[in-house]
DNA sequence: AACGCTTAATAAGCATGCTTATTAATAGCA
DNA sequence: TGCTATTAATAAGCATGCTTATTAAGCGTT
């Protein structure tokens, strides 16, 4: 009765995506961080005392998305917000000491996830696809800051 | 100041995902269809009559997240909910006539999306991506409902 | 100094996804 | 038949993401 499911690129890509964050959340319960609390985190403690703006850039998400997703780890005490010295605008991010045992607790998690994925992926196949996810993100990123042809046209 | 991000295959994966999905949305928005209402349609369209749980197992999503799609969809007058002829619970869903056209006037956008991403991509490359990310997908359906294991281990 | 432009962060409101809990109906067994 | 199990759909509550709008601060030009 149910007929084979179309599979486009836009579909399989986000349930492909979909399912890995379920799954990491799933293995990631105990340690009480989501996928995108994780990635801030990751990101911030490469590139602390950056802005919120800088942050969300590098992040590629919007400067709103991230501060509510700062909001919640300033509350579980993982980050601290300070004051620009200069500039009364910004704040600057800072990891408090416990989230940097916590980053390298949830590693553990993200490469088992990581395995569970790519079972029956040969190796070579596997660089292939995050050399390509890596030029279509930086396509997306591209296309999707410069849309105002598109926008005219409709 | 700012260092290369960690791009493991969770942050990549979400990340291109979303972008695609942001991209598709901007294109897409005269249309007044989110990527999940249209993946819903798609879905639908090829198995009409099917109740929503069965349409949920086909889209890998839970039946509330479904459900909820639905309604929105049904305020749009593009689906229908029937009742079942002999089951009082179930509903079943058809398309409504004027999914159809909407349903070909989104596939270019599908497209040109596509080939956005892709750019720089080799032939070769694509079809690599597309069976591994099938392949991940399976793995993940797989993994994610057999969770037990990992919950007695914590 | 005062005006207006830009920029950083946040607010409001929406859609999608999840988990957990509830309701209503069916199915299965004593 | 009647009790219990299961099943289909939905409700409640949360996090993440977006767009659009607002507030506050800094910058620049006159």
């Amino acid at each position: 009765m149910s007929s084979v499911p179309p599979h486009t690129l836009c579909f399989l890509l986000n349930d492909a995506a979909r399912l890995l964050r379920k799954r990491f959340e799933q293995k990631a319960r105990n340690f009480g961080l989501t996928r995108a609390q994780w990635q801030a985190l990751a990101y911030l403690s490469r590139n602390e005392g950056v802005s919120q703006g800088a942050l969300a850039e590098l992040l590629d998400i919007e400067p709103i998305t991230l501060g509510r997703t700062i909001d919640r780890l300033e509350a579980q005490q993982l980050v601290e917000r300070r004051p620009h010295e200069r500039d009364r605008r910004i704040w600057r991010l800072y990891l408090r000491d416990a989230a940097r045992p916590l980053l390298e607790a949830i590693k553990p998690i993200a490469e088992e996830t990581r395995l569970e994925a790519f079972a029956g992926v040969a190796e070579a196949d596997r660089e292939t696809v995050m050399r390509a996810l890596e030029t279509m993100r930086l396509n997306l990123i591209e296309a999707s800051s410069a849309p105002a042809r598109d926008r005219e046209r409709a």
